[in-house]
DNA sequence: ATAAAAATTTAGACTCGTCTAAAAATTTTT
DNA sequence: AAAAATTTTTAGACGAGTCTAAATTTTTAT
């Protein structure tokens, strides 16, 4: 099989090429990774032989379908974990993480699949981000930043783009949990700040950087 | 931290020095940990650098009182992850103990700890064997062996010396299951087999060597 | 009590995943 | 279009954990 380094190379292959346009390059995956620039073009190397991505030296890297469909396999692990973890063990949608990136790598399709069942077959994960298909397809999912709802617009609250705990608890303590109502009165046309009232309640000011994160529909 | 595989040493150690009398030997452990003697000498090496074994070349190892510390750490989360996917997941006792060996070692403390509370503290994993207590104590329990029940004797069966899945099958596709009542009715003077009735309704026979690996109480 | 057998340890090597330093390729600047 | 800066790759090394083969110690048998 393939070891826990090379699923979490090709996890993060998957965000990084997510994110990005284009290819995927050695430095941002040094840095995802938390190693060095040497370390990733090793292991490219390793992982191009396997056929798990395509690899032109020094033009970055591509998942193959091969690649693709297991990296999707550890992203649905990962994400039905956090599920379990906050919905059954109670913990905060900004605890869930860390631990899932170790329980991702537990390697038995059957455990993963009786969990599903167990959890009910969760669509989301607890930042509402949407969890792959057995088959390996990821749902797509069409939600719109906070920062870009015009006023008087009134959304919920779907999801994150960042998933730092530090957000994530700064979101607890505003109160903007997952699935609240959000509804824009006005954006400050100086610092793009908007003031919003929360579930026909209080009203609180967001910043841009909290609402540019804030995925909403 | 301790490394995975230092846990597992550390886990085997424990198991069989419960198991003999005296101190554990190289081979003993080379042939539990499936890899060779040399490989077992070096880590015996490292863990008793680390203070883990109390280590004399050619004379075996025993734990430390830190490494008995650990290895019951790493038992207690072993046993609890099998309830779980005994109770919750609906997997059989027979198939628990592969995937418990690799979660054993998600390094969180409060991951055992809510995963304990979620199942309602158990005080035995699905085998019958019982689980250590957050300080790291190890109930002691006091089970006979099938084989040396007298007859007309009732009992329980309580857990099982013998843990492979082809065993547990057996018994399964018997009826033998924990908690069933066994009412011994005969046991044959050459072989040892033991003829038993089985909650009060079928009786069947049980090889010697069945029951010596069938705990009741 | 000593020779033979068995168990254990040491020596040296290998893989995996990492590192630093240096070399090579690419991109940017002038 | 070079030169400079940046990015990426290669070279060589290291630690963890394993291996085989050889050396050493302990145990068993004669």
């Amino acid at each position: 099989m393939h070891s826990f380094t090379e699923e979490n190379y090709l996890k993060t292959i998957y965000y990084l090429a997510a994110r990005q346009e284009g290819e995927v390059t050695t430095n941002s995956l040094a840095e995802m990774t938390a190693t060095k620039a040497a370390s990733v073009s090793d292991m490219l190397r390793k992982l191009a032989e396997k056929q798990l991505i395509h690899y032109r030296k020094y033009q970055g890297v591509r998942l193959t379908e091969e690649g693709e469909r297991l990296a999707l396999k550890v992203i649905r692990r990962h994400r039905i974990w956090e599920v379990f973890l906050a919905e059954k063990l109670g913990f905060g949608w900004d605890e869930v993480h860390e631990m899932a990136e170790e329980l991702e790598h537990i390697r038995s399709e059957d455990l993963v699949q009786k969990l599903d069942a167990f959890l009910g077959y969760p669509q989301f994960d607890p930042h509402g981000d949407p969890i792959p298909s057995p088959a390996g397809q990821m749902p797509t999912v069409e939600y719109t930043k906070l920062s870009e709802v015009t006023i008087g617009e009134e959304v919920q609250v779907m999801g994150v783009l960042e998933h730092s705990p530090e957000f994530l608890q700064h979101l607890d303590k505003t109160g903007l949990n997952l699935g609240c109502r959000v509804l824009v009165q006005d954006v400050n046309a100086f610092d793009k700040s908007v003031s919003v009232q929360i579930n026909h309640e209080k009203t609180l000011f967001v910043s841009n950087e909290v609402a540019r994160n804030l995925l909403v529909n």
